[in-house]
DNA sequence: TTAATTCCGCTACCGCCGTTGCGGAAATGC
DNA sequence: GCATTTCCGCAACGGCGGTAGCGGAATTAA
């Protein structure tokens, strides 16, 4: 399996990431300089830029390991998937500075592949909650005159929205707030 | 009024806000640089930052100008405005390139002033259109549970979620569908 | 006219991102 | 052992964002 010539050191990627995180939690994405986690890791410079194309991307390969991370078992009840859904998100959200969050997102509208991979990240999610939110709808627990796509992006959107541009906090009533606000009140 | 020393040149500001548009335009914000901004705008480089802290700042001013040029006028019909809300954001979304959006998101999240200068852009709009959605629930046009302003933030982060994450575009069959799911059919 | 004040352009500089080129290190195949 | 191949570290560089300092230009006050 091993290729013709020198292998690749396989602890540098590790060593590298781990860097980044540190420095990344101590600094903030800006003042996080690719030359310190080069040193920080023992590693060359040039050894990150062949293996990730661009800070961007080296802290969204460090990124992708955290989120996906965050559990999600869906259990059939649509106020249940919801809430952990949502709730999952807001997690991930709040384990990362909010500024690399917001680098992120810039990242993915400017590089088409950052993008599709964030969005892969969340996919399967969004068709469970999506399909949880149809049956939600079609046994009468929510109005049903709304697609339930969109309801994922308007649940979605909120916390970004709210992270990012608003930026209030999102806490637990917050989340709550939103699912009450989907499915309405409990209905014994 | 005019101070004791040389006055400013009152031509700088609107020819570099002028540069900064067409150098955004034509590279995007990445490629566009302030030196390029400063040589069109036929101005020195130092004299830009002695005016706009940063080229974020710098850009954020250009775009204020933008987004203020777009209407609102309510007519207290819940409907109407919350579609001419809606509408106006995908407008403003639309005139502003992608990336310049993602990056003013960024530009945002990490720099308060400029968030504060976003929210204050918008700020009454939110607070009308939340009215307007109490003034619904309470006519019965839609379900009472939720609460206006959080509606606000799914309808708003919706359209931002779209456009930064997802990718997808954002139509007027989009808009159609945002307000549909949140005031249901139209009743006579 | 002269002094004080404010603005402007210019040059130089720092730190960072990202690239290039080179020599050496570590593996494989003969 | 020896050539080949791949990886790594190192040094240097260009471009950009942002800063500092200086000399001169334009204005007001005396």
């Amino acid at each position: 399996m091993a290729g013709r010539g020198r292998p690749r050191d396989a602890g540098v990627e590790a060593r590298v990431l781990d860097a980044a995180m540190t420095e990344m939690r101590a600094r903030g994405y800006d003042e996080m300089s690719v030359d310190r986690v080069a040193e920080r890791a023992g590693v060359a410079k040039t050894t990150i830029y062949r293996r990730w194309p661009s800070k961007a991307e080296l802290v969204m390969a460090m990124i992708t390991e955290l989120t996906s991370a965050v559990p999600f078992d869906p259990s059939g009840d649509p106020r249940r998937d919801l809430s952990e859904f949502v709730a999952g998100i807001a997690a991930a959200l709040d384990a990362i500075p909010t500024t690399l969050v917001a680098d992120l997102v810039a990242a993915a509208a400017r590089e088409p592949r950052v993008g599709v991979g964030v969005r892969a990240l969340w996919a399967d999610r969004h068709a469970v909650v999506s399909e949880a939110i149809a049956r939600a709808q079609a046994d009468g627990l929510m109005p049903a005159y709304a697609d339930p796509r969109i309801i994922v992006d308007q649940l979605v959107g909120a916390l970004y929205y709210r992270l990012l541009v608003t930026g209030e906090p999102i806490d637990p009533a917050y989340v709550r707030a939103l699912v009450f606000g989907t499915l309405g009140p409990e209905q014994s």
